[in-house]
DNA sequence: GCCGTTTTCGGCCCGACTGTTTTCAGTCG
């Protein structure tokens, strides 16, 4: 025991939670491999619980495996798990994984993932057809195999077929902006169908999620409507997957996989909550109902046989004695308690706004982008602007900053915008402007000397948008005194939400911005902003932009007042 | 395998759709 806790003490000192991933995917991995075997259900489903509690918990295991911490306090883990976990924190591998990989192979996950092929029929595959494989999937399939196989078909065998020629969705996230786009032209389209009443769309969308998978649309209408036809027959659908009275699955041309309910007008709420998710967020509030003798389904609220709430969500989320719970918090972490003991958040919206933030690239001309910002802004009825210059880290020509200064002044001026600039410095900066501006900025992309000056930091880093980053922590920790500049930027956004977390937990003040960008017809990038400090439990106090400008004044001045001038 | 405002045993969300059946299992969300 001695030799393993000597090791996982190594492990965690890796700032990483790479155990975290590690557990999980076992976890997860022995959850499918129960399945395929035909084990109790509550057993796999215990797997699979836990693989995504941990997945998603914001501490290290293998810290707190070293520490010899209580694992079983842990949610969903029980004496059993904690063993496991340990196991797998000190050697790296299991041996309930490794006992079951003796008898299944490991490929044989991808194959119960391939649509319309669960862990039953993978179970088949590999028994009859030996199928361990996506490619000896393909082979038995091509080979016309597969539909002389008790269960299926020669439409299953087309179906599998389809399913690997990638044309049933491409499996990949969606940015949210990206998916704006498509969902309100459908919705458009669900609206003018006959007998639809309503249509929203419900799902990780209205949790404001960064990218999602799906959009789950509902509706309702009148007993005959058209709205089920009005989905299928939609332009940019590529496949049907399934078509029946009261819901439709169809996947565009882009890859994006739409899901359509219909339901009747006193159901909408139950509906509501029960589309919008997130599944752990809907099993606490059913378990709830189950402790009061009610039964939560997407048609209402049941005592009995007898409908007692279900019409909005508001009666749903009164049923089990709770007050609304906005929809970016729905994730049970923590929000079913806090609405319990009336601790819910009074959540940042985008009227609570007064200025906006603006970054003007050192190689733009600022009275342009400052004076397209400045229309928005006023179209908003925003009443200041804050006016960040970035600074090349190195300069190659003489830039008149005086003159940019000025000219992005006069911009907002002539709009009727108070305006705050500031210089924004990267973290390898060498030389600093000579200039009278309001405020120092900088932009970080990772731990350093972050200029002791500065009033407002900015995170960058890589762009790829399925990319979390590491633990933003450290750097966030920086802006501490300062603020925390947020700007929704579509590719960014995935990143957004760990940062404002970070921020909100370790009592960082942010700005929350579009960055000027002009946005045309995409969502807008203030509100996206605005979303993701709502899914980080943000409220207008932490928002320095929510404050007049005086007083925004006032927090950026307190770095480096004498060092307003910037430069030597 | 987990969990407890009916509980340390007996529950664990549940309804829609498809394909293959001839009354239902498997899959999905």
């Amino acid at each position: 025991m001695a030799r393993a806790a000597a090791k996982s003490h190594v492990r965690a000192d890796s700032s990483d939670r790479a155990a975290n991933t590690r557990v999980a995917a076992v976890f997860g991995e022995i959850a499918d491999l129960l399945e395929v075997e035909g084990q109790n259900p509550f057993r796999v489903r215990a797997y699979r619980n836990a693989a995504h509690e941990l997945g998603a918990l914001g501490r290290d295991l293998a810290a707190m495996v070293a520490a010899g911490e209580d694992l079983t306090e842990l949610p969903g883990v029980g004496e059993d798990l904690a063993g496991k976990i340990c196991e797998i924190v000190d050697t790296g591998s299991c041996a309930a994984l490794d006992e079951l990989h003796a008898t299944w192979p490991a490929s044989i996950h991808d194959v119960m993932r391939v649509p319309g092929v669960g862990p039953r029929r993978a179970r088949t595959l590999f028994e009859r057809l030996a199928v361990r494989t996506l490619a000896d999937l393909h082979a038995a399939a091509t080979k016309q195999q597969i539909r002389e196989l008790p269960g299926f078909g020669a439409t299953s065998e087309r179906n599998i077929l389809d399913a690997l020629a990638g044309l049933l969705g491409t499996g990949r996230r969606l940015p949210l902006a990206e998916a704006r786009v498509h969902g309100e032209r459908l919705l458009a389209r669900l609206r003018g169908a006959p007998g639809v009443i309503e249509a929203v769309i419900a799902g990780s969308y209205r949790r404001a999620l960064a990218t999602v998978g799906d959009l789950d649309f509902l509706v309702t209408a009148r007993a005959k409507n058209g709205a089920i036809a009005a989905l299928v027959g939609a332009p940019d659908v590529a496949h049907v997957l399934a078509e029946g009275d009261t819901r439709a699955t169809v996947v565009l041309r882009s890859g994006l996989q739409i899901d359509l309910r219909v339901v009747g007008r006193d159901s909408f709420g139950a509906a509501l909550h029960y589309f919008t998710g997130s599944k752990a967020h809907n099993i606490a509030v059913r378990r709830l109902g189950v402790a009061r003798g009610l039964k939560i389904n997407e048609y209402g609220v049941f005592r009995d046989e007898c409908r007692v709430a279900g019409r909005t969500e508001e009666s749903v989320f009164a049923a089990v004695g709770l007050p609304f719970i906005p929809p970016e918090l729905r994730e049970n972490r923590g929000e079913i308690a806090a609405a319990r003991a009336g601790e819910l958040p009074q959540l940042v919206t985008s009227a609570d706004l007064r200025g906006d933030l603006v970054l003007v690239p050192a190689k733009s001309e600022p009275s342009g982008l400052v004076t397209a910002a400045a229309v928005a802004a006023r179209a908003r009825g925003l009443a200041y602007l804050l006016v960040v210059h970035e600074v090349p880290a190195r300069s190659h020509a003489a830039v008149d900053w005086p003159a940019r200064i000025h000219a992005a002044a006069e911009a907002c001026a002539e709009r009727g915008l108070a305006a705050l600039q500031g210089l924004e410095l990267d973290m390898a900066s060498k030389t600093c402007p000579e200039v009278v501006v309001d405020f120092v900025a900088a932009r970080l992309s990772h731990v350093a000397h972050a200029p002791a000056h500065a009033a407002l930091l900015r995170l960058v880093g890589p762009t790829r948008a399925s990319d979390e980053g590491p633990d933003p922590t450290p750097l966030v920790r920086l802006a501490l005194g300062a603020a925390l500049a947020v700007v929704g930027e579509p590719a960014q956004l995935p990143r957004l939400e760990p940062q404002l977390r970070t921020a909100r937990a370790e009592g960082v003040a942010v700005v929350l911005g579009s960055g000027g960008e002009p946005g045309g017809g995409e969502a807008s990038r203030l509100d996206l902003a605005v979303s993701q400090a709502r899914r980080a439990w943000i409220e207008p106090g932490e928002v320095v932009n929510s404050r007049p400008l005086a007083e925004v004044r006032a927090v950026l001045a307190r770095r480096g007042a004498s060092r307003r001038r910037a430069g030597p």
